[in-house]
RNA sequence: GACCCCAUCGUCUAGAGGCCUAGGACACCGGCCUUUCACGCCGGCAACACGGGUUCAAAUCCCGUUGGGGUCGCCA
């Protein structure tokens, strides 16, 4: 039987780090399998469910390039095939109506809870005539869960766990308009297209068992369950909405690549021995369930941010141009031609490794980018004394002499300079990385110089130099 | 509270009874390189939650304790 796993959000909020996940890990199982990754809308809340979640969650997983290999289902489509299960149970005696009211209901759950039970609804109306039922009351239909034994999940991950029957309660199959619950079409969701491996979040354990008791009366297979530990924040506790946990276009935002993060969330609660950097082929060749690990792991983006640098500096040069272009612009006004075009390219490799995310990368290349007379920062405008800025006035006329202005004449006229001076490098190499970059961190000053351009250089060095 | 799950350095993890004096990565601390900041390289700090078993031998198996997490909707 080949392999369809689903990865199954439900658009009633962002796309969150933990669902990439395990999107991930359904992908990865569905790709190492040769089988199949379906994506299925869980809208069946309407009142919930909004279009621009919906767009997230989608754009967000284009973004990650965890495509699926058919059209997403949406859970709402398929809502009178649901009911028609519901049906087919409620007339061969498997469910029931129940009339309780609201007020009934909590007094139930009241109840159970002060006695220690985890059994909310007692089955009021499970064996009641329906002679019975008051008139101005819509039932919802009940499940009529076993009452003795129990329910044994093999899962995946976290191995056969079992639970008593007596502790699951009947579930609400068909709610009072006559909609289906999660519950009943999860199940039949799952069986209609097909999926033989539900890989989900922990959270979902318990939900599990009713799954299966459901599967089971209606003459289904259930699928092999994998439930994967939840992604803590930093603090340990759970990651929610309310705890500040956001929507992968956030991590975009922050300057992440995609690669990266798929390799970051990769390794949180999965791992092939001692591998860190793993390519995405790789992971499909080497991924399984198996070595998915049972304890909750903590987000930790020291790490994150660490992962992403070494992608960011085996990204190509044009694809890193592509890619910060537009901020650069934005930031600093100007308008991208085939001069500065070629400067960008030419600034990438000495910029790239002094930067750990997109962000940063922007950050440190706008020097290149700021129009003449540079604002010069505090920390750069102390190695531009007086005496400083005379020198470079000294050193200005032999670099307006060069004639072939390259990394490397510029080093030797530097060097050159600071022999006749007879001072240190830094003397010079300091105060002209000021006038240059406006700063005092930067690339190999020389290579800053030519970089910018011989035009560009001179007329920086101008703006502070005292002749 | 009830039920279920989990437990190796600060964090992510390797580890399937002897290969463990517990390995790697991030972070942190030194050093080297160097005109600055990074990158890179070298080195260091740092963990089997606790208590009982089982066994010639336990991080690895069993039980308990403690700690953490999840679930308990006519939400998904």
């Amino acid at each position: 039987m080949s392999v369809v796993t689903r990865f199954a959000p439900s658009p009633t909020g962002f796309l969150h780090i933990g669902g990439v996940r395990t999107a991930l890990f359904n992908w990865l199982y569905a790709r190492h399998n040769n089988g199949k990754y379906l994506l299925r809308i869980e809208d069946t809340d309407r009142k919930r469910s909004t279009q621009e979640a919906i767009d997230a969650i989608t754009s967000g997983l284009e973004w990650l390039g965890l495509d699926a290999d058919e059209p997403p289902t949406f859970q709402s489509a398929n809502l009178d095939r649901h009911s028609e299960v519901a049906i087919d149970l409620l007339n061969s005696g498997k469910a029931y109506h129940c009339y309780c009211s609201a007020d009934e209901l909590a007094a139930m759950r009241e109840k159970a809870r002060s006695s220690g039970s985890t059994r909310l609804y007692e089955g009021t109306w499970r064996d009641k005539d329906p002679e019975d039922a008051p008139s101005n009351v819509k039932p919802v239909v009940r499940f009529k869960a076993p009452l003795e034994g129990e329910t044994v999940v093999n899962d995946l991950v976290q191995g056969s766990v079992t639970v008593s029957n007596a502790q699951l309660d009947d579930m609400i199959l068909l709610r009072a308009d006559g909609t289906p619950t999660y519950m009943l079409s999860v199940v039949v969701d799952d069986h209609d297209m097909g999926v033989t491996h539900a890989i989900r979040g922990d959270d979902h354990l318990t939900n599990a068992f009713r799954q299966t008791q459901l599967f089971n009366a209606i003459g289904w297979c259930p699928p092999a369950y994998a439930h994967i530990p939840l992604i803590h924040g930093s603090d340990g506790a759970k990651l929610s909405k309310r705890h500040g946990a956001l929507g992968i276009e956030a991590y975009r935002e922050m300057g992440y690549l995609p690669g990266a993060l798929l390799n970051y969330l990769l390794r949180l609660g999965w791992s092939h021995g001692d591998e860190e950097i793993i390519s995405l082929s790789q992971a499909i060749e080497w991924f399984d369930i198996i070595d998915v690990g049972r304890g909750a792991a903590r987000i930790d983006f020291d790490k994150l941010s660490s992962v992403n640098a070494h992608y960011l500096h085996e990204t190509a040069n044009e694809k890193l141009a592509d890619l910060i272009r537009g901020q650069i612009a934005e930031r600093t006004g100007v308008i991208f031609d085939a001069s500065l075009n070629e400067r960008l390219l030419h600034a990438l490799p000495g910029l790239k490794p002094r930067a750990k995310t997109i962000d940063e990368l922007v950050d440190i290349s706008l020097f290149y980018f700021y129009d003449r007379p540079l604002e010069i920062d505090s920390r750069a405008q102390k190695s531009l004394d007086e005496e400083a800025c005379k020198r470079l006035g000294r050193l200005f006329p032999s670099l307006a002499n060069l004639e072939n202005w390259s990394e490397e004449s510029i080093d030797q006229t530097v060097r050159k300079f600071v022999e006749t001076e007879d001072i240190k490098l830094g003397k010079i190499a300091q105060p002209l990385r000021a006038a240059l970059t406006g700063t005092n961190i930067s690339p190999g000053i020389f290579e800053v110089a030519a970089v910018l351009g011989k035009t560009e250089s001179l007329g920086r060095l101008d703006d502070v130099m005292i002749k």
